[in-house]
RNA sequence: GGCCCGGUAGUUUAGUUGGUUAGAAUGCCGCCCUGUCACGGCGGAGGUCGUGGGUUCGAGUCCCAUCCGGGUCGCCA
């Protein structure tokens, strides 16, 4: 095998243009492409940078040529040669250094690679489990090594960024105190402490209300988080986060740094031009019109309220839902009123993924309404339902009669795939918006209690805090979401900062002093020292990248990704261990363990 | 945990009602070729049909179980 040795690299592949004309270049890189004309071969030679075409001919150098002849795809290899500029019938246009070629004067193979098993090039149409098994390779693709210099540019501007705005980046533990409330944790053994166990950090929450106690007052980091939950085309159980939190700060004050923040990294990374402020939507608002606590507002399709309009009809499911204090609502499809049966079928089985039990349709053809409910309303009743959702000929309206929970997330997630099948999303569209004044509980049906709808370290409205033993349902959170096209990308608030309040929010949850003191005693034991008021926000980096990246799934901008069911193809991790660490680890594993 | 989709040469796939030797493209290997850039021409090799069991004279095809991958509901404070 030859080496480097005397060859020094000099340029990459892709920064060659007609400038270096007659220049003597060394590059490096891996054989991309090979056309072999016999006396003459052609070698496309890619590195990071991109491709540029390789001439070898005998009548340039022999050695190289026959040498050459041995070369395959994917070797590595350094070549010594002169750029030319290609005659004008030769030149390839569909190749950024295509006006140019380099006449190789040396070759050295520096190693061989056996045939991938698949094409290292952009747009491959291969089972996935085969690119993570092979990720090494799946990462040498152009369209991947984007999404990675992406990221890394991404994260070079957030830093300065903060950098210039006075935050600290300050590392929180991996190894932390689990606290079993929302995600599970992942748990890491105590060898030194029988028994017990560490959690990973689901998010650096606590540390930096903490460090804020700390005088720290601005801080950020991009940290890795970890939930052991199922996965998602948009979840994974180790995630990184832009995590943010001040001190002295308002609401208001840390959406806009916030706005700019994300002005300037979408201008510096991909050449986006988006303006704040961001348009502002309340949860309530969100919901009524969209169904969403995170909006898809690229197109617009509104959720229209018809419970008045058929109020008092002889359609018994209406009635019956409306009586029961449920609502009906409305969407209107334009132009889509010529819809075929088969399709409006399929639409039913659509919203019964969501918990509805049915979906009404009104078709406003040119021939007149179709529909299999207005038999059961009066003319008025038509007219009004025409009316409220402005519905026109050749439209068609789209029914869900339920309680509100289930309207919103059904006839919500219909509206996304309706203007998915019409086409009315503009990829290069960028809509951002805040989503603010979440309620501070949900009740959990299950557990039959009141849980933080955020977290329980988000402050209540202050005009709302008197309802925290009476009512908690109508209290609102100082809580904000950043949504961009339909993806909730960061959420935060403004924190409790006195003990008091903190221990009520806990008790409002259902956790008693006890349980509160074992818990987050530092925390509150901390409030007690000259607390500022702060608040944060944190930001899912990897589905920001995926969104600029405009990829479906964030496994194609994280290097290496698990798949659905958590594991790593190519390390084959998570696997078993020796008994002998668990041992040491004093655990006792109640699942069968394989004996090798 | 539920539902849906998929698994056939290295890769992407076709495979009818269960019936001859599982077909194609591409990649790979060999020979030829001095202007290709998805180079071209000729020839060749390459298949436990995810795995296990069953039905049948006969299974890639039908049935059962199971594994793997993806999407999704639940879940994700």
């Amino acid at each position: 095998m030859d080496t480097l040795l005397g060859l020094e690299r000099t340029h990459s592949c892709g920064e060659l243009t007609t400038q270096h004309a007659d220049k003597e270049v060394v590059l490096c890189g891996w054989v991309s492409r090979r056309r072999d004309h016999g006396g003459l071969i052609f070698v496309d030679l890619r590195d990071r940078s991109g491709l540029v075409q390789v001439v070898f001919s005998s009548e340039m150098d022999k050695n190289a040529f026959v040498k050459a002849e041995s070369l395959r795809t994917e070797f590595v290899i350094a070549i010594r040669g002169t750029v030319k500029l290609r005659h004008a019938e030769t030149v390839n246009t569909n190749m950024p250094t295509g006006h140019i070629e380099v006449y190789c004067a040396e070759l050295r193979i520096l190693n061989k690679a056996k045939t991938p098993p698949f094409y290292i090039q952009d747009n491959i149409d291969v089972d996935e489990t085969l690119r993570l098994k092979y990720r090494y390779l799946d990462l040498r693709r152009p369209e991947m090594q984007n999404n990675l210099m992406l990221r890394h540019r991404v994260t070079k501007i957030m830093r300065d960024f903060f950098d210039r705005n006075g935050f600290i980046e300050v590392e929180t533990p991996m190894l932390t105190k689990s606290t079993p409330e929302g995600a599970r944790d992942y748990l890491v053994p105590s060898r030194v402490n029988p028994g017990k166990f560490f959690a990973l950090p689901q998010s650096p929450q606590i540390f930096k209300q903490i460090l804020m106690v700390s005088g720290l007052e601005r801080y950020f980091q991009i940290v890795r988080c970890f939930r052991d939950e199922d996965l998602r085309a948009d979840r994974q159980p180790e995630f990184t986060q832009l995590d943010i939190e001040m001190s002295f700060i308002d609401r208001e004050e840390i959406l806009s740094m916030m706005e700019d923040m994300t002005v300037e990294m979408f201008k510096k990374s991909i050449g986006a031009n988006i303006t704040s402020p961001f348009m502002r939507l309340s949860y309530a608002e969100a919901m009524d019109k969209y169904g969403s606590d995170k909006p898809d507002l690229r197109f617009d399709m509104q959720l229209v309220n018809i419970s008045d309009a058929v109020k008092g009809s002889d359609f018994k499911v209406f009635e019956s839902v409306l009586q029961a204090g449920g609502q009906v609502k409305a969407i209107n499809v334009k132009g889509y009123a010529n819809i075929a049966r088969r399709e409006l079928d399929s639409l039913v089985d659509y919203v019964s993924i969501y918990g509805a039990k049915g979906l009404a349709w009104i078709c406003y053809t040119a021939e007149g309404i179709k529909s299999p409910i207005t038999k059961f309303f009066s003319e008025e009743i038509v007219k009004q339902i025409t009316d409220t959702t402005k519905a026109e000929t050749g439209d068609l309206i789209l029914i869900i009669a339920d309680k509100p929970s289930v309207v919103a997330q059904a006839l919500g997630q219909l509206r996304l795939e309706m203007a998915k099948r019409l086409n009315l999303i503009d990829p290069d569209k960028l809509s951002f918006l805040w989503v603010v004044d979440f309620p501070m509980f949900e009740y959990d049906e299950d557990n039959k209690r009141w849980t933080a709808m955020h977290h329980p370290f988000t402050s209540p409205r202050d005009e709302d805090v008197q309802y925290l033993e009476s009512d908690p349902g109508r209290i609102k959170a100082k809580a904000y979401d950043m949504v961009l096209n339909g993806t909730e990308i960061g959420g935060g608030s403004i924190r409790i900062y006195n003990r008091e309040l903190q221990e009520r929010v806990f008790q409002a949850i259902g956790m008693s002093n006890e349980e509160a003191k074992a818990k987050f005693g530092f925390l509150l034991d901390a409030f007690e020292y000259g607390t500022p008021p702060h608040g944060g926000i944190a930001f899912g980096l990897d589905r920001l990248i995926m969104l600029m990246a405009k990829r479906n799934s964030i496994r194609d901008v994280i290097a290496f990704p698990k798949t659905q069911s958590a594991t790593d193809i190519m390390t084959q991790a998570p696997s078993e261990v020796a008994v002998e660490q668990l041992k040491e680890l004093h655990i006792r594993p109640t699942a069968a363990v394989k004996k090798s």
